[in-house]
DNA sequence: CCAAAAGTGTTCCGTCTACACCCATGG
DNA sequence: CCATGGGTGTAGACGGAACACTTTTGG
């Protein structure tokens, strides 16, 4: 292969994934324990090395893949650490990815082959390297972008309650918000869609069931919560 | 030195700069011809590579300071680009970083020395590789960003008229704003103050010039336009 | 029958928008 | 004296925030 750029050194690429999850009212981060050096057992994200044949994103959408099982999942850049010294070891550039998944769509079993666990997003422990900071980066992005685009239904089930979506957000936002308030704002969302179908899991009375409509947003993809 | 990741392949690390200057009440871009190959002569963002002492933030600072001669200018990362041939030769990442100068400010004679130009932004040719998208998405957020960053100041000398600040904003919204109200939101910025000097050279009549307290932004850093 | 969650409207206040005329001066 | 850009206020519309009680039903 010619060498254009000879004179100049390269680095490994990596991306490692900020995965995000809602349970029991609360945002959680799935992380796992390093298995390889340099920090070997220290508390991190997820991640991989770019390879030749694929694009950063793709990476992203790979690494996200071998964990989870899933794919297409809701994912967007959040930024690229380029440290000298970041990693101990080599020079890496890792571009940082935020992932949105529903807890339940998650393999339990897959945890444990990854060695990885949900942990509660305000009982953060020190991660390896830069990858705190890479979480408050992505959490920075996502109450950014919570009231601009439809993100916050790839949390949830297909079908949820309008409780449910009330709670994400709270736990998005990190504040209460008044409900009446909040679901005025719903009715007047065309995509959100009402369904026949009610949820008795929760309470006694049951709660209707809701719908984010994709196709319909797509057609006037106009979001604001 | 220990090779870690020897497995995986490295990749060449890039910065571009996406330069924003105003001038005549147009967004202008700093954009020049490659002078080397591939692509020699096609029309290209400025930009260089990493080198193995400096962070990528660094690198675009160095590569920005190379250009300008300007050190300490508003940057701020845009996204990172790693399509597999994005590059016809090798395999490059690159970092797309949004500068924000005064024209002013910029020594003229350098625009020669380095074959770069102000380009209207409503006039932006075909650019080198992914280029465009680069510079896509860099308005995109600078649109987002203009109402709650004080990101503005950085495109007008540190004495400004009201006029000249409602035209940078006009130019980023790519709208026009009504005079009176504009006015009145900067009447409630503490941090935007009016000076005893004097404008003549843009009216007769002489506009009263105004300078951003970045010491008093410092200490209450709301910003709301 | 009671605990627990679902569901529902109104009022008030502050913010944004639309809009038109006089002022000062250099040429 | 007139052309040019600088500077100013008000009224109406709209949207967000505060706020409390009734409903349903499983246990």
């Amino acid at each position: 292969m010619t060498t254009y750029y000879g004179i100049f050194q390269k680095a490994f690429v990596a991306v490692d994934c900020i995965i995000f999850g809602f349970e029991d009212r609360k945002l959680k981060l799935l992380l796992g324990k390093r298995q390889m050096d340099p920090g070997r057992g220290e508390w991190s994200l997820y991640g991989g090395f770019l390879r030749s044949d694929e694009s950063v994103d793709e990476a992203a959408d790979r690494v996200l893949m071998e964990l989870t099982g899933l794919k297409h999942l809701y994912m967007k850049q959040v930024a690229t650490f380029g440290a000298v010294d970041r990693d101990p070891g080599e020079r890496v550039v890792s571009v940082a990815y935020c992932a949105l998944i529903n807890v339940k769509d998650y393999d339990r079993q897959l945890l444990e082959e990854h060695g990885v666990e949900w942990v509660e997003l305000n009982q953060l422990p020190k991660l390896y390297s830069d990858h705190n900071e890479m979480v408050r980066k992505a959490i920075t992005l996502l109450r950014k972008r919570i009231n601009s685009e439809p993100l916050i239904f790839n949390l949830l089930p297909s079908l949820f309650t309008l409780t449910q979506l009330q709670h994400v957000y709270e736990a998005i936002l990190g504040e209460e918000i008044d409900k009446r308030n909040f679901r005025k704002r719903i009715k007047q969302i065309d995509f959100i869609e009402k369904t026949e179908l009610i949820d008795k899991l929760s309470s006694k009375r049951g709660a209707a069931l809701y719908r984010f409509n994709k196709r319909m947003y797509l057609e006037d993809p106009i979001f604001k919560l």
